[in-house]
DNA sequence: CAAAAATGTATTTTT
DNA sequence: TACATTTTTG
């Protein structure tokens, strides 16, 4: 008894079934009447635009810049397939990367189309769709269809069970770590069996194929899945099942893929295995995936399978020849992959073209959205990448009214939200709206300061992405309880609970109900019930678990007959939850009172638990209010696919943008990847774009000093104008920005890193190192002079963050010491009581020294802990 | 078993 | 720094 069937979705059901033109025209007339000419949506679009909508047949890859008309093409093809009747809705199979861009592609669809929309039950991310096909197939991947899906908690809390019970070194061998690299090879599509040697030996002494075969057991013991298996699985399964995945080559007449340079491995191979029909096939296409260093994805090994069956009803005849088409239409834009970390392969949209020979490739390369200035200095700067197909956006002949990119240099990250906070203000005074308004980081952390300003101004602000509302700890634990009464096998869940509220239910306790379920075969919730009828446990945490177990099976008998909602909120009252958080005075238990009611909410919207469940594990994010008039703030990676009128871009400072991090690991790949965020990050603006970056920035607690992005120097300087600020303290920026004769040279700096590979953590000496480095290249590449006095800081041409009288620091003296360990080296820098100076606080002396750290008690400033690096003696 | 203290550890992005 | 998690204490 396989999943619900097609026709609960009414998609494609029977041989006898109207013609698709009959439902999709009938579905156009209805939402638009008779006027509704077919070609009414093409109107607007532009000839590009137009082929992309029009090619239906065969591969199209649509190379689609930033701003020009992406997502209206999207919809607008799918609303020409189903207004020429060449498909029905459930017939097209359409897939995004993110909710959002799934929600917002159904709503203009929908108001493209009308009701049809109804009746795309296979619009959705990768993720959501493969949980719908597995919920169908779940028998054939060992799961029964009411699987559940653990999130990254769920897994990691798994994992280290796992950990444990091979007694393994907790600290060593972090759960975290072990999650990732599951993920990672998720990401590849290998399972166990797959992972390199190199990789399975890599954790736990070797035992990590073993503890990933461990994992996988256990999920399916659990009947879960995490979010990679909701690929995984589906992949398996059309590979072992040939007439599985005929029937959905012959469902799909049409396949969508938005952001296809986001497609991971198994992703590809997901699309591949539904794109690819069998027809006789010449194995050249293997032979190139192998020929060209890729992967030999069994994939397409095991297409060659048997021919189309060309034997059944008029629907094979109709279809023989669409089926040896593949119409398959993917959009991305290589210059917007950022997602390269999570196992995202650019290199999926730079081989379209041999995947599927004889496609048509379509370059969008009018901007529709942003000035000529902006658009100027985005593409200017995207040039300096090399691995890239390579666009030329354009527009309209720039306005001589357009403002330039503007870049302001800032003292610290204080001052910085500053300005930015009284740029807003005066862009608002003369009318602007703060929801055109978006402060686009790099990381979250950066977020606080501006919040903490926006705070003091009254400014509203929101936080898009940030911690998710379903992440939140009330939730997760409401959640948790509602999942043991939807599912009583969810052990995860219902460990998480067990003890919460206190009952008393410790580790000694929880242990044995694990050895019981364990010994039993049983799922805990049942062997906690076996356990409170025994003796072999103490009277007080008996008397609890049988509270607990009698609280479940009263709730899971109340499941059938009373309204979820309801249940939740009895479950919650019940359980003496809300009690719990009623007692507690903490600040923010009022909060999570006011959390907890939201969600009752929000369960409203759905017919049952289980539906609301899994729409959380699926859809991790709540919806905004878009009521409020406030400044969006978020990080560039979540800013993919939106635009707004004024865009800040702060923190464009070395080591945070490009990030550190990036460099590290990911060497010129990962610069290039932190130049197309950059890219990413200018082309959301429309009008006015604002670029700030600071002298002084404090990082895992301790100021260091900084240095203008390179990127700030990739940025033409015709489209770019310096912002002087009157009233700050200037920093070094202006003054070097404007008069930089010699480049920043990119190479150099390449150089360096290339060849003293920086280590993982700031603390490092790598990172140190990397310090030095840049302290070096900052006195070559921004005109500083040594030998100023320090006291004309303030002053536009001064050298504010280095150099001057600095005489404890050379960054030779560094590099030599920094091999040695960081906290260890030079003890005899600064000792106690010693009177130094350093630029940001001043005066002071010298409280404690730890190696290079330095706790300083400054005259003005109060006590703060610094690096030695930064301060001189006075 | 729970609360307090100490310790450690990560601070990029997320379906 | 700041948070989460572990260890110690009551």
């Amino acid at each position: 008894m396989s999943a619900p069937s097609d026709s609960a979705r009414g998609s494609f059901s029977g041989p006898n079934g109207p013609r698709p033109g009959g439902i999709a025209a009938r579905a156009l007339g209805r939402a638009t009447p008779a006027e509704s000419a077919p070609s009414d949506y093409l109107r607007g679009l532009n000839p590009e635009q137009r082929q992309a909508v029009e090619t239906t047949e065969g591969p199209v890859l649509v190379l689609a810049g930033a701003g020009t008309g992406k997502t209206r093409v999207l919809t607008t093809r799918i609303a020409h397939i189903l207004a020429t009747g060449r498909a029905f809705p459930s017939q097209i199979l359409a897939v995004t990367f993110t909710n959002k861009a799934a929600r917002e592609m159904k709503t203009r669809i929908g108001s493209l189309v009308g009701e049809a929309v109804e009746g795309m039950p296979w619009l959705g991310t990768f993720h959501s769709i493969g949980v719908k096909l597995l919920r169908r197939h779940a028998e054939l991947a060992g799961l029964r269809s009411d699987f559940t899906i653990l999130d990254t908690d769920d897994v990691n809390r798994l994992i280290k069970q796992l950990i444990q019970a091979e007694n393994l070194d907790e600290k060593r061998w972090p759960a975290r770590q072990f999650s990732g690299m599951i993920d990672g090879w998720k990401n590849k599509g290998q399972g166990p069996k797959d992972i390199s040697e190199g990789d399975a030996r890599a954790f736990a002494n070797g035992k990590g194929r073993q503890l990933y075969t461990a994992y996988q057991e256990r999920l399916k013991t659990l009947n879960a899945c995490d979010f990679g298996d909701l690929l995984l699985h589906p992949i398996r399964i059309f590979r072992e099942h040939p007439d599985v995945l005929r029937e959905y080559h012959r469902k799909f007449k049409y396949i969508l893929v938005d952001e296809y340079q986001d497609t991971n491995t198994a992703q590809y191979m997901w699309l591949r295995l539904l794109a690819q029909r069998p027809k006789e096939r010449d194995t050249s296409d293997a032979k190139n995936l192998t020929a060209e260093g890729r992967k030999p994805d069994r994939a397409s090994a095991d297409q060659a399978a048997p021919a189309e069956a060309s034997e059944q009803s008029e629907r094979a005849a109709v279809s023989a020849n669409q089926l040896q088409q593949i119409n398959i239409c993917c959009v991305g834009d290589d210059d917007q992959s950022i997602y390269g970390w999570r196992g995202a392969e650019v290199d999926n949209i730079l081989r379209f073209e041999k995947d599927f020979p004889g496609a048509t490739v379509i370059k969008l390369e009018r901007n529709y959205r942003s000035t000529a200035h902006i658009l100027g200095a985005a593409s200017h700067l995207i040039a300096h990448n090399e691995d890239r197909l390579g666009k030329t956006l354009f527009t309209e002949a720039p306005d001589p009214e357009d403002p330039k990119v503007n870049v302001q240099a800032g003292w610290d990250s204080e001052e910085e939200a500053r300005i930015v906070g009284e740029t807003i203000e005066t862009l608002q005074r003369r009318g602007h709206k703060l929801n055109d308004i978006a402060i686009l980081v790099r990381a979250s952390f950066q977020m606080r300061e501006f919040e903490d300003r926006f705070v003091t101004l009254g400014l509203n602000y929101r936080v898009i992405g940030g911690p998710r509302f379903y992440e939140r700890l009330e939730i997760r634990d409401a959640m948790a309880f509602f999942r043991v009464v939807a599912s009583a096998s969810d052990d995860l869940a219902f460990e998480r609970i067990v003890n919460v509220p206190k009952r008393g239910l410790g580790e000694a306790t929880i242990r044995q109900i694990h050895d019981t379920s364990r010994a039993m075969g049983i799922p805990m919730l049942e062997a906690a019930g076996e356990l409170a009828e025994s003796d072999e446990i103490k009277p007080k945490p008996r008397a609890a678990l049988r509270e607990v177990v009698a609280n479940f099976s009263r709730w899971q008998k109340l499941l059938e007959t009373l309204p979820h909602t309801e249940l939740a909120e009895q479950i919650l009252e019940e359980s003496g939850y809300t009690a719990m958080w009623k007692n507690d005075r903490s600040a923010e238990a009022p909060g999570r009172l006011e959390n907890l009611k939201e969600l009752i909410r929000s369960m409203e919207d759905y017919e049952s638990l289980r539906s609301f469940l899994e729409h959380v594990a699926l859809v991790m994010d709540a919806e905004q209010n878009e009521d409020l008039d406030a400044v969006s703030l978020m990080t560039l990676h979540s800013a993919k696919g939106l635009e707004f009128e004024t865009v800040f871009l702060p923190g464009w400072e070395e080591g945070l943008f490009p990030h550190q991090r990036a460099l590290d690991e990911g060497g010129r790949a990962g610069l290039e990847e932190e130049r197309r965020l950059a890219y990413v990050g200018l082309t959301r603006a429309k009008r006015n774009l604002y670029l700030n970056f600071v002298s002084n920035r404090r990082i895992h607690g301790l100021w260091q000093t900084t240095i203008p992005s390179r990127f700030l120097d990739e940025l033409p300087e015709k489209h770019v104008e310096v912002i002087e600020s009157s009233n700050s303290y200037g920093g070094y920026g202006s003054g070097g920005f404007k008069g930089r004769h010699n480049p920043y040279g990119a190479s150099r700096f390449d150089k360096a890193a290339a060849s003293q590979p920086f280590s993982s953590s700031y603390g490092t000496p790598g990172w140190q190192r990397a310090q030095a480095n840049r302290t070096d290249a900052t006195r070559n590449n921004w005109g500083m002079r040594s030998g100023h006095a320090v006291e004309r800081i303030g002053y536009g041409e001064t050298d504010s963050g280095f150099g001057a009288g600095r005489g404890s620091i050379k960054a030779r003296t560094i590099e030599g010491e920094l091999v040695a360990k960081s906290v260890s080296n030079e003890p005899a820098a600064f000792k106690v009581g010693d009177r130094v100076f350093h630029q940001k606080f001043g005066n002071g002396s010298v409280a404690a020294v730890e190696g290079n750290k330095l706790t300083i008690d400054f005259d003005r400033a109060g006590q703060k802990r610094v690096l030695d690096g930064f301060v001189s003696a006075a």
